[in-house]
RNA sequence: GUCCCCGUAGCUCAAUGGAUAGAGCGCUAGCCUUCUAAGCUAGACAUCUUGGUUCGAUUCCAAGCGGGGAUACCA
């Protein structure tokens, strides 16, 4: 194969790399019309070499001679470029940086039409129908209600909302889910702890095991529990006591968990799904009886256990206990099938902590049973390490040592918590210093993007202060359109936008969010210092157009990201 | 043992197989009589090791070293 490189700093894209948006695909079209030898394989395009010859023999010319595609210098090859795109696009010129480079410049005029078309688009910029309405089912969080949201699920509910928001600008239609393990054994724990800590409260010696969860709010919990005729323990009674006290419980954990989610933080939910209704509903009982019609069910050991091996799955796994209980698999199992057969959406998007990674291979092997292989997909996020005084911190809620992200956003706010969290990989592995983040919060990237736009909103009262000093004058305008350095490279940012959200709709990738808000904000920082708007009585409306375009920009990426855009700092 | 993730600047992180590897913080030197100096300009500092694939590797493959996680009839 031989490739022909066509992109560039200055000429805004790589084109021959990656033709996934619009401009991409524009020059690509031209390319083809020009040269119809040349093909397109999944990286580029180009055409096979002779026998025996090697790309590093020729120069770009040498080699698209001998591919018979052209007979001219390279020179001549970029000044056909040139003409060819810039009757569909604006290109102004573009040229050769031998051996295999061709660089392309973007016309001014046509750049200055793509900030009016920002302006115009308002909050619709940067949408696309990419999702064809498709109905996505997004599933984060999900922490089970036994104590309060950690760090560590900041992380998954900032990602996963960020997410929703960009699949909705892509065009599909998200749906957000919490699913609550309020039934189980995790629940009767938690229950028995308030117990046993009330009874201790109450002056009854009782002991408090290891498996009870440990954590401060535990405490909190037993001192609110209201129980005037239970005054007593014993081993039958605690479970007695227990069962009556567990819906109290769960429900005023998971209040909690709502509370701090939407009210603190302001992810909200499509659905919060009770995993106990699964069974009240006898989608469980339905299900099993399904798994076994299929014959993939047999008895071990006193278990249950489905054949999942068949499957693609490392063993096979149980579904309902030697003690009769069934566990968490066989509810997931019955939940996908009430998200793709009740529901019909056409796609599930689990958002998993990276300690649950074992559990990705059975859930596969669920889907591929209910016939949906390939629509779950499964992303994985890195645990977030705690560190205090330098050292590591386990987190854990049975041992109540943890972090909880209403302290972290007590401490360092929301906007800084959000953008904090979405500036990493899902994949990277976040060391989390707490006393750090409080005396560095004023550090945070967040604070250089706001600044942007606050100094936008600034200019603009500037103008609307002037235009009121100055009505019925004709305005002023610049009839010579000679762009700066920095407006093209302004401008060239949030012509990208559009492209950024159809790439993380497509790779899950929310963390390109911030880096691109922070490109933005350095752009217009380097603008603002560089380009007057206001100079005196002048104004210059073409950047007064470029400055609103940049606002516009700067608040729909902060909108998918849940940040606010200040309009004073 | 097996499986998953990570290893890039002093620190925290970026970089669809492409040109001179980018930001922020920290460090050095400059810039406010003009739209917010929470800013701008310039400078110093980096791809864990060894092989392989490729015209070209931070990126893909293999092995090694180092760190984190998972290996339940817990979730």
């Amino acid at each position: 194969m031989v490739y022909f490189l066509f992109n560039g700093e200055d000429s805004l894209y790589t084109i021959a790399m990656n033709f996934k948006d619009q401009l991409h695909r524009k020059i690509l079209k031209t390319v083809y019309a020009l040269w119809p030898q040349v093909r397109e394989s999944s990286f580029s395009f180009g055409v096979d070499y002779p026998p025996g010859h090697k790309f590093g023999d020729y120069t770009t010319n040498a080699a698209m001679k001998l591919a018979g595609i052209v007979h001219q210098s390279p020179m001549t090859i970029a000044e056909s470029i040139t003409v060819a795109m810039g009757k569909t696009i604006g290109v102004r010129e573009s040229s050769v940086v031998a051996p295999g480079f061709i660089n392309i410049f973007l016309d001014e005029k046509w750049l200055s039409t793509q900030v009016e078309e920002i302006v115009s688009k308002k909050t619709l910029f940067g949408r696309s129908d990419l999702g064809e309405k498709k109905r996505i089912v997004v599933e984060f969080v999900s922490a089970n209600p036994t104590g309060p949201l950690t760090l560590g699920n900041g992380r998954a509910a900032f990602g996963g909302d960020a997410l929703c928001n960009i699949l909705q600008l892509a065009g599909y239609r998200p749906y957000r889910e919490y699913y609550i393990n309020d039934i189980g054994n995790q629940v009767n724990i938690l229950a028995e702890s308030v117990l046993r800590r009330y009874w201790q409260h109450q002056g009854i010696n009782m002991e408090f095991p290891d498996y009870c969860y440990q954590g401060a709010y535990v405490e909190e919990l037993a001192k609110n529990l209201y129980l005037p005729n239970y005054k007593l323990a014993s081993a039958q009674k605690l479970e007695v006591v227990r069962d009556k006290i567990k819906g109290r419980i769960l429900a005023k954990m998971i209040s909690g968990i709502k509370k701090v989610l939407v009210k603190k933080v302001g992810v909200r939910y499509d659905k919060w799904f009770s995993e106990k209704s699964l069974y009240a509903s006898g989608l469980v009982d339905k299900m099993l009886a399904l798994l076994k019609e299929k014959k993939l069910l047999y008895k071990s050991e006193g278990a249950i256990w489905l054949k999942t091996t068949q499957y693609g799955d490392d063993k096979d796994r149980v579904l309902i206990k030697a003690d009769g209980d069934p566990v968490y698999f066989l509810s997931d199992i019955a939940l996908r099938y009430h998200r793709f057969f009740k529901r019909k959406f056409s796609k599930e998007i689990f958002i998993l902590g990276a300690d649950h990674h074992g559990y990705q291979g059975r859930m596969q092997a669920a889907m591929s049973i209910l016939g949906q292989a390939g629509k779950l997909d499964i992303l994985l996020i890195q645990l977030v390490r705690l560190l205090k005084h330098g050292q590591e911190v386990r987190m854990s809620k049975r041992s109540g040592t943890f972090v909880t992200l209403e302290e972290l956003v007590d401490e360092v706010g929301v906007d800084a918590a959000r953008y904090f969290f979405l500036m990493y990989d899902f994949n990277t592995h976040m060391d989390f210093n707490l006393d750090l983040a409080k005396k560095k919060s004023k550090d945070n990237p967040v604070y250089y993007v706001q600044y942007a736009h606050a100094r936008i909103c600034s200019i603009m009262r500037k103008l609307s202060q002037f235009t009121a000093a100055n009505k019925g004058k004709k305005p002023h305008r610049n009839a010579a359109k000679v762009l700066e350095p920095a407006e093209i490279g302004l401008i060239k940012q949030l012509i990208k936008w559009p492209e950024l959200v159809a790439d993380i709709a497509r790779s899950y990738q929310v963390h390109k969010l911030t880096s691109y808000a922070t490109t933005v904000a350095t752009e217009f920082h380097t603008f603002y210092t560089q380009c007057r708007v206001i100079n005196g009585k002048e104004v210059n409306y073409d950047r007064v157009m470029l400055v609103r375009a940049t606002r516009q920009v700067l608040q729909n990426v902060f909108a998918a990201m849940g940040v606010s855009a200040p309009e004073k700092m």
